[in-house]
DNA sequence: ACCTGAACACCGTTCAAGT
DNA sequence: ACCTGAACACCGTTCAAGT
């Protein structure tokens, strides 16, 4: 038994991190105490993240990876329910996507993901006239209401009716502006 | 002069905060700095705000009170634009407003000043048949396109012009579902 | 009431050192 | 290459004390 701990340290890091991401929050995630999850000295994990911001990104890109599997595997009218579905079902990894904390500039890989995820939205669009306004404009609008949803400033007994109607109440243009 | 070296503590400490928030960003903001910019030790502001999420969320009902006004003073056609103004021109507060980081359940000024933004919002859409799905529906398309926006989730050259155009291609239904 | 200084338990990050 | 322990400068928060 050799003085490394893990044969993948970085996937251990990941593994840890998420799991106190979604079950004590981004507050509470730190290099430090994904290192003690890990099993490896607090410093252990700068042979594999440069810093704090690096471990953020890399759960921030697993997180659109796993979005855009939700997306890709929903017919069109059903999407947006499945995006919104995520964000509630996820609530600290969707956060952490959206909260500015990590700037997608730095990270192709980051930015990578997302756009894979946007893809899966553009997709479901090409039969528009103008597919990529109407998916900036989907996405946006749930992306708003996932947010605001998250946020509390919506309070409805039938949440998922609610998403419905919000969704219903929408019509993107047959024809440019 | 007296050994209190402000008449309103809690106004200054708000003052320096919101300074720092927008300067340098969210996470340079502590009890601790703004303590030091305020003048005073480092818990005096422990006076004043119980703990760092409260001066938080004061920032936050700040936010939502500038934001109200700024939509209130808009013609309906314009208030989206004016929303997504708001969060180009004040990204870090506006980040802070929704992220997650103060429970509106928690801190009541904090609810009403975001009940007052938003009743900005249903005042547009008074005429409409089911107001409110659209109000909800409104709000979500301009915040969800703020957010991607501040994001860099969309690149394009002329920022308002394709504001304009997203906004430009949603309808809300004219008959309920 | 309001403010201070010392103290505690946490961080991120750096460095010199071990295998 | 990969990991460790000591160290530094920051936090939020609590406490006993001063005016």
């Amino acid at each position: 038994m050799s003085t490394y701990h893990h044969g993948d340290l970085p996937a251990a890091l990941l593994r840890a991190a998420g799991r106190t991401l979604e079950r004590r929050g981004l507050a509470a995630l730190s290099l430090r105490e994904a290192a003690r999850r890990a099993g490896v000295s607090h410093n252990a994990p700068y042979r594999h993240f440069p810093d704090r911001e690096a471990l953020l990104a890399a759960l921030a890109a697993e997180g659109f990876a796993m979005l855009g599997e939700r997306l890709r595997g929903q017919p069109g009218r059903e999407m947006g329910e499945a995006y919104v579905r995520f964000a509630l079902q996820q609530p600290q990894r969707f956060r952490l996507m959206f909260g500015g904390l990590v700037p997608m500039t730095k990270y192709p890989e980051l930015r990578n993901a997302a756009q894979g995820a946007y893809q899966a939205l553009i997709e479901a669009f090409k039969e528009l006239p103008r597919p990529e306004l109407a998916a900036a404009a989907a996405w946006s609008l749930v992306h708003g209401l996932s947010q605001l949803l998250l946020d509390g400033h919506f309070t409805h007994t039938d949440r998922e009716a609610f998403v419905r109607d919000v969704l219903g109440v929408v019509r993107f243009a047959q024809r440019a502006a």
